[in-house]
DNA sequence: GGCCGGACGTTATACGTAACACCAGGCGGC
DNA sequence: GCCGCCTGGTGTTACGTATAACGTCCGGCC
């Protein structure tokens, strides 16, 4: 049979806009099987291959620029050692730390990470992950709302969620933030400073570790004595918390002295209403974040927030999937969080 | 080193009734050949398949709750209808952008996007894109550094590159933003409120786009007659840039009433470093940023910024791809800046 | 001398898909 | 009566990889 094949390992070719090599055309240029640069390259020679012909093969492979093919290699191995990791925004600064975390340890266990940003939780049902239409082993999902999570599921693949209701029974393996304790902090802080009548700015979205601020804020109060804060909703938006901020504070009643904001971007806003209506922060009224952003400590007074492990909470979210994906259980894990006073709390102004 | 995990997929999942269906599967049920369920479902039966059996096909794998597999179909196409998007940072809202950009158009096109944060660049040339071990068929990158870039040229992938040197020879296909342009115009904006002594908080960044914004504010000075303005490096973070700028306003001569940045996270330091002299901005001294970020508008004085249409360079940028994959030439693309005057800038103070 | 077994490789195969080449039957034209 | 053509499919192959199953040489041991 003719043979048209020039290149007979005469000198590298990378890059030449050619076919690429396959592990037949190292073969080829070593002078050993496809079966045996098989072997070496996936480093299974070890008393199987001399020493000689492995260096040989590895030679070859490195002057053709050879790069394995990893649709075909995926294809044989019914696995394709890369996960998703669903996010419901990258804009937000805390989900691009959450793939930072996650990226370190799969990239540790030969793993690779996909990104889906998600604007409404996930797409329909017929196709959860509209624009990564790669083949993946796992899902890593962040912040889902609950029939998003049902699209999911219907993936059929094992799923890790962050930020998640953790006791829904027979629910997937779930990595979470101390969200509540977290608030309990911040409001016991507000009212270790003598703040009795404080606002809450919250997120308007339908998210279990938005859902869990609001009931730790309340049950913190409570056990004050004190009512619930009145809570005001927000998008998740500079503009959108500056209303709301403007409109607790002109609301009826004695004025707040504290703004307890869900989010470090609605604290940002906050302070522009509390400015725009005259008042000083954090003299006349008290501004708290969630979330230590690097916009918090680029606002002035810097804010008063509660640093999130974000990469952390990547980390062991990519931890509790090669778990998963190796047979073995993943235990729910809850990390811990610390509060950050900084210059936009302080005593409450006597009156 | 856990070695045995390789048999993720095949193991048999509770929820799907075994390991997941296949076309021949499919085929089976509908009572067909497994080529006929490839025509169907590959919308390329017109006139080859009746509309009964068309029919058929699909209510057998909607029942089976089929879907391909995408590596084999990846293997078998010698294509992945997936482009990688490589970024030198996520937390940096703008590539966030970028990206929302370039998968709308993939989309649109049954493609998907993949990311890859690339902390310094790219990786070694051996494996360039790390964490990213995808199958892809080719590559947008933004604003990489010239190293980075004949890293990635090694890939022997189509690359569109964004936000970089349009003039290299034999480069690859571009789509840039008028950075230089948009700095002249805010050059031009404090020269006329004004400023003679305009500071330049630059990053520390070498890369084309930062480069180019020096040498232009350098130019449009040099057209007022005004001597180049003091350059400050920065790293790309609020408290360096807060350095850069008290060291500025600190230095010997007299004291400048602008300080022009290159990036609106410099001018959120600018602005605090300012404050921590006493000045007040914009009275005594003002502050442009380059980017307006919604921290732009998040800070107080809001931000007179230059606005960049991120979404769209990323759909240009994926559309110059899917020409290039198509065998079709990619001609360089420029857009147009506007400058967004906000509340930090205004007259120079006398004297 | 025959046989064993380690060292060193090779041959063959399957993964799931898309597409090329072929084929059976019916029908009209000449 | 034969050809050509249209309709509605089917058999087969190849993509590039990993690995199970199988050889082959050769030194050593009873």
């Amino acid at each position: 049979m003719p043979e048209p094949d020039t290149d007979a390992g005469s000198g590298p070719r990378p890059g030449a806009g050619g076919t690429r090599p396959t592990s037949r055309d190292v073969a080829r240029a070593a002078g050993v099987s496809q079966a045996t640069v098989s072997l070496v390259l996936g480093d299974k020679w070890r008393g199987r291959v001399s020493e000689r012909t492995a260096r040989a093969v590895r030679v070859a492979a490195g002057d053709l620029g050879y790069r394995p093919n990893l649709a075909a290699r995926s294809l044989r191995l019914g696995a394709t050692r890369t996960a998703l990791l669903v996010v419901p925004a990258l804009t937000h600064e805390y989900f691009a730390r959450v793939y930072a975390g996650a990226a370190e340890v799969a990239d540790a266990h030969g793993f690779g990470v996909v990104l889906y940003p998600s604007p409404a939780g996930v797409g329909p049902a017929r196709d959860p992950f509209g624009s990564a239409r790669t083949a993946i082993d796992g899902v890593i999902a962040s912040s889902m709302a609950a029939d998003a999570l049902a699209a999911i599921g219907d993936g059929g693949l094992p799923l890790v969620m962050l930020d998640s209701d953790p006791d829904v029974p027979g629910g997937p393996p779930t990595v979470n933030l101390a969200v509540a304790d977290g608030l309990r902090q911040v409001t016991r802080h507000l009212l270790g400073l003598g703040h009795r009548r404080v606002a809450h700015i919250a997120a308007d979205v339908d998210t279990w570790t938005f859902r869990v601020r609001t009931e730790a804020v309340t049950a913190e109060l409570a056990a004050a004595g004190l009512p619930p804060a009145p809570r005001r909703l927000s998008a998740l938006d500079v503009t959108a918390a500056r209303d709301a901020a403007v409109a607790a504070l002109t609301a009826p009643g004695p004025r707040p002295t504290a703004l307890l904001c869900d989010d470090d971007i609605l604290a940002a806003g906050a302070c522009k209403g509390a400015r725009a209506l005259g008042l000083r922060i954090p003299q006349d009224v008290s501004v708290s974040g969630f979330d230590d952003l690097a916009l918090s400590s680029a606002l002035d007074p810097e804010l008063t927030t509660v640093r999130l492990p974000a990469e952390s909470i990547g980390r062991h979210g990519m931890t509790a999937l090669l778990a998963l994906l190796a047979g073995r259980p993943a235990p729910p894990v809850e990390l811990p969080l610390t509060l950050v006073p900084r210059a936009s709390t302080a005593s409450a102004p006597r009156g």
